[in-house]
DNA sequence: ATCGGTGCAAATCCTTTGCATTTCC
DNA sequence: GGAAATGCAAAGGATTTGCACCGAT
């Protein structure tokens, strides 16, 4: 099984390196159509699972799919309320197991650290 | 809005509080349904994002939201063949932000340390 | 020429929701 | 008694999939 490297593929790879955003398959699937606009909602979902198994980017799950191009050690905030994300860097840098990639149960070929919570927009706005 | 407590609710803790596996929505249905045959997906449903809510459990998002009722500080390592969840204690212990949680973005309500990765089972019978 | 990828649309499947009814406080 | 929770079933919505055609190697 020979990877064939296609337009969409690649575009949707450039797009997710082009963001700081962390943007949903469907959100994906909107900004592509603009360049291509014959591309399908299945080869996106497509794409970004394969791009995502091969380690090319980071699918972060919350009650929807978001993906990131920006494959470097980080972790993510996720806002409950509103569901935005927001980049953490520099946290956890030094626990060994991030560097170490191996523990008893087996390999680890990434991980997601994501915090929850409500962001500082949504903790103004709400009283629940 | 008062909470009250049902034997739905209590149940559906009390199993996840009894078993060391992570189960899904599906599964906690499943099983909850031998204790009281005739409780609803719907209430299931419900109750776990309330519980979740509240933070007596825990919500594992992946390709299917899983839940654990240990509240323990604690990782995942999750198979992403088998789909099996395993437990990490004692992973970043030291990290400051995980202990003070807050950070600029908002408060930090809970968080999801997922490793992914082969387990050593999937290890053995795969080569791809 | 080959065979992996795409487009399309239908199918899946998890999860949510509306509403009448039941239950807990 | 009254608000909150339940059961049921239908709706919603994200994601997956089958298949004929297209296009990269």
């Amino acid at each position: 099984m020979i990877e064939k490297i296609t337009c969409q593929k690649r575009a949707i790879l450039e797009l997710l390196q082009s963001v700081k955003t962390h943007p949903t398959a469907q959100e994906v699937y909107g900004s592509i159509k603009e360049k291509l606009p014959q591309i399908s909602k299945g080869t996106v979902y497509r794409n970004l699972k394969f791009l995502a198994k091969k380690g090319e980017i980071l699918e972060i799950f919350s009650k929807v799919s978001h993906y990131d191009g920006d494959i470097s050690l980080h972790a993510h905030f996720v806002c409950q309320k509103c569901d935005k994300i927001f980049d953490i860097f520099n946290v956890c840098r030094d626990c060994k197991i991030l560097k170490r990639k191996k523990i008893k149960f087996g390999k680890i070929q990434g991980y997601n650290l994501i915090f929850y919570g409500l962001c500082q927009g949504c903790q103004k706005s709400s009283k629940n």
